[in-house]
DNA sequence: AATGCAGTTTACGTAAACGTAAACTTTTGA
DNA sequence: TCAAAAGTTTACGTTTACGTAAACTGCATT
């Protein structure tokens, strides 16, 4: 046969290395997130190897860990995504829980809004201050909608 | 004149268990953001007394954890706020760090849009599931745009 | 006078999220 | 073939953001 033997999944999976490549993250993050049970990659005897859906798993926690959730949370948030299954009591527990994120997350930008309108009143203060000295405001052109 | 003795600023001064009340968090909390530099409250003898400044600080600051910043990105984006003094090298330096700021933002902003959205989908599943059960939905009723 | 409450300082403790170092094995390119 | 590169486990260290406890002060009740 030829190179690559080919795994169930039939993906191309990635070295540890390669994942904080691609990710920025140290390979020491990887290896916590694991032993905390939020990335599972399979084995080549010691190695591991990271397949597609333990990518997509890492997009989410990293994007996680932006928004300054804990892991704890983080590994709450992406179990929702992974567990459409169950009866119609657990459903419905998964839908409250739904809700209970979407209601932070929408805290979470009105946070944002309120601290770009901020950051746009203090930019305002200062072009306008230099414009008063007289000077060549360089580079920071400003988009439309914040 | 009547009771409250009051103080340059001629506000209504706080003390701290009012605002560990208004604000839900703990004294330790408020002493050391003040430790920190965060907070600077004036003194009545030993007790802090906070001003409507020192609340509006606390306001940010709260704002900044909710976002997942550190004490120390705190810090640096609540001094952009009220820095809007000095030469023009001062102020470019000052809208530089408004940019990359921003920027931020604006990535914490595209990460709850795929969160919501990643939710939006798990929810749309979840309804449909328990539609095909025959179950009658309770609460959570949904908006218009995320 | 005693008690209680709110506040203060000082100091050690802790959970979370990794960093760092040691010691060892496995791949891999020259 | 063999040394560097990459990976592994184990274990202790570190930073951040407070928690918790002890010991003390000042003021208001009882």
């Amino acid at each position: 046969m030829s190179g690559q033997p080919n795994h169930p999944s039939g993906e191309r999976a990635h070295s540890i290395g390669e994942l904080t490549r691609e990710f920025g993250v140290t390979a020491r993050t990887l290896r916590f997130y694991e032993e905390r049970g939020l990335l599972r990659p399979r084995r080549a005897g010691q190695r591991r190897l990271y397949d597609r859906g333990d990518r997509t798993r890492l997009k989410l926690i990293l994007r996680g860990r932006r928004l300054g959730f804990s892991l704890d949370e983080i590994e709450e948030i992406v179990s929702l995504y992974e567990a459409p299954q169950g009866e119609a009591g657990q459903l419905q527990l998964l839908l409250d829980r739904i809700v209970e994120r979407r209601a932070e997350l929408e805290e979470k930008r009105r946070d944002i809004a309120a601290v770009l309108r901020d950051l746009a009143r203090v930019e305002a203060g200062c072009l306008e201050r230099l414009d008063e000295l007289g000077q060549k405001p360089a580079g920071a052109k400003r988009g439309g909608r914040a």
